[in-house]
RNA sequence: CGGGGCGUAGCGCAGCCUGGCUAGCGCGCGUGCUUUGGGAGCACGAGGUCCCGGGUUCGAAUCCCGGCGCCCCGACCA
């Protein structure tokens, strides 16, 4: 490509609307430019990028053995309704009606579409397993799109489904997948971490997710320096608590203390100057219908997740102020477990069990306990793991400590099981000729996020850089002085060489100074310039300039190829 | 959905509080001359529904009311 046929509006200035790194960089590259909230055009060089990052993914998933399709983004919304996630998706699903009056939505994924074409279309065991991916636009009303291509209302998915006829079909389909998920950030030149995560509202058992590391990331997890351990923080499962220091005091003196205004932690603990650590929330749940006094620490959060899984499954959900009231017999803001009526059942986090001299509601308006003593004061039915993790946490694999981080998720693998199947009635035959629902897994790639990741990652102050693999173009040929036809020849021959062993160069063929070729080559963070310039003129030297390195290097025209080839290599 | 902020030339902004001449500055853009290895200099020039609608006023970018759009923080996020 020639930059003077391309279009690459670079910019100087930073954007007023762009707060993330790879948000700026990308419209200061003139990679992407914003038609309204969530909603981006992809330039040249940035389409460019999606591209490199589409034919990696779509090489790794033909050669795992998975087959391309393409489904519609326009669904009728009975669809939905089928499956039953017409609620789940609620708010987030983009909404149209047609010129007939008929509802429909876009589509935010595709696990309906997949599983009714296959309930159509296979029958026997004999044509199992089966993995189908397509390359979408997905749609989602996101609550609030951020971070340029980061999260926004419309974006390209990889999404693979897989169809098995057994449980140990499904593990082999999903280790497929993961070692190609693996092989695809590899060849993207990504650094990322698989992590444990929940399955959630997708529903079935085991989920991994791919996630790269950064600041502006909207996922959590915890990784483990020591055993490696990593998990989604809606997941991680925690160490026993650290081991309690001997007591050097008897147990205190229990004992009603004034808290008038006091409600929250915040409050609680500053008005009696004691640590958030030290205090006991006592949050109120209903479970299926009967009522439940959850124990956190004060410096902790609640799991859902956790606690819905140690109740096997139960929904549950906060009580209402009425539920309260009756539970407690005190407005809200003063539940302690110290006395409570006796059909509440009381479950009690590890580390609350290690509380010392603590802190908790009393039952009654504008009043707290002090000196409580977890077993003395109260016994809680049940103790567990029911806690948000939270940095330098106990590893649950091993003695060492996790560390928290946010990162950027840009795939995720999960073992569905047949929530979709058994929905949609979606059978086969197997060899007993007995029917049995699909046992699916569904597989999921960001591919803007890729792009905004490796920006994330890899960009400095003078602008991009890409692994090779991804960059929209690899090799940059920057002719220095256009007017000069000696050095203009010379440019074109070393494009033309370069287009010939098939390295994909982009030539500044441009009537602007040195300085500002320079300058747009860093910002759009080409892997190697080669300079044409004053060193050819006198001595006739090609100049090469690695990106990432800013490692320079002369050499003769034979040298030229082979060398360029070479640094491509070692990036 | 709660909190904060913004909307003036392609981009970044000033002007608004305290209404008043032809709405200004930098970058970018066009033309000419000079310049040519890290975003050149000079000269000339083009480019504006001051987000939209209504109101107040002799007069509104500026004040008032209503709306729309966008950004940031939070909540949310299969």
């Amino acid at each position: 490509m020639k930059w003077s046929n391309s279009l690459i509006p670079t910019l100087k200035e930073v954007p007023a609307e762009a707060e993330a790194k790879s948000h700026v960089l990308m419209l200061r590259a003139g990679l992407i430019r914003k038609l309204g909230s969530g909603a981006y055009t992809y330039l040249p060089a940035g389409f460019r990028i999606i591209n490199k990052i589409i034919a990696i993914v779509r090489e790794e998933m033909d050669r795992a053995g998975a087959a391309e399709v393409l489904m519609p983004a326009i669904w009728p919304i009975e669809l939905l309704k089928e499956s039953g996630r017409l609620e789940a998706f609620g708010e987030d699903l983009i909404r149209f009606t047609d010129r007939h009056n008929r509802k429909g939505i876009l589509a935010p994924t595709h696990e309906e579409v997949i599983t009714s074409l296959v309930r159509d279309n296979l029958s026997s065991y004999k044509q199992l397993p089966i993995n189908l991916y397509q390359i979408q636009t997905k749609f989602r009303d996101e609550v609030r799109p951020r971070f340029g291509v980061l999260r926004t209302r419309e974006f390209l998915m990889k999404d693979a489904y897989s169809f098995d006829s057994s449980q140990e079909g499904l593990q082999k389909s999903y280790d497929a997948m993961y070692d190609a998920y693996c092989r695809i950030f590899d060849r993207c030149g990504l650094e990322y971490v698989i992590v444990e995560a929940e399955s959630g509202a997708m529903g079935g058992s085991r989920s991994q997710e791919f996630m790269v590391q950064s600041d502006i990331g909207d996922d959590k997890y915890v990784e483990c320096s020591d055993c490696g351990y990593a998990a989604n923080i809606e997941k991680a499962e925690l160490g026993p608590p650290p081991p309690q220091d001997p007591k050097d005091s008897p147990d205190p003196e229990l004992r009603e203390t004034p808290t008038p205004n006091a409600q929250t932690i915040e409050e609680v603990s500053a008005f009696l100057n004691v640590p958030p650590s030290s205090l006991i929330k006592t949050l109120l749940y209903e479970a299926d219908g009967h009522a439940l006094a959850v124990l956190i620490r004060g410096d902790h959060e609640l799991n859902e997740n956790k606690l819905s899984n140690l109740l096997e499954g139960a929904d549950i959900s906060p009580a209402n102020d009425a539920l309260i009231n009756k539970i407690t017999g005190a407005p809200v803001g003063f539940a302690g477990p110290v006395g409570l009526a006796g059909d509440v059942e009381i479950i009690a986090d590890s580390s609350v069990m290690n509380v010392h001299n603590g802190v908790t509601g009393a039952n009654k308006a504008d009043t707290h306990l002090t000196g409580v003593t977890p077993q003395k004061d109260f016994k809680p039915d049940r103790i567990a793991d029911i806690r948000v993790a939270a940095d330098s946490d106990p590893c649950p694999q091993c003695d060492g400590k996790m560390q928290m981080h946010h990162g950027i998720e840009i795939g995720h693998v999960f073992q569905l099981g047949t929530k979709y199947s058994d929905a949609l009635g979606a059978t086969f035959l197997d060899g007993k000729g007995n029917e049995k629902p699909y046992i699916m897994g569904c597989y999921g790639i960001g591919i803007n996020r890729i792009a905004a990741a490796s920006v994330e990652t890899f960009a400095d102050n003078d602008g991009l850089v890409w692994p090779p693999g991804i960059a929209p173009w690899k090799v940059a040929v920057l002719c220095l002085n256009t007017d000069n036809t000696q050095l203009f020849e010379a440019a074109e021959h070393v494009y033309n060489q370069l287009l010939s062993v098939g390295i994909d160069p982009i030539l500044d063929d441009r009537e602007e100074r040195p300085g500002s070729k320079f300058k747009d080559a860093d910002l759009l963070g080409f892997p190697v310039k080669v300079i044409i310039g004053r060193g050819y003129e006198k001595k006739g030297l090609y100049e090469l300039q690695v990106r990432k390195t800013g490692e320079t290097l002369d050499v003769e025209e034979d040298k030229l190829i082979p060398t360029v080839q070479k640094i491509l290599k070692s990036l």
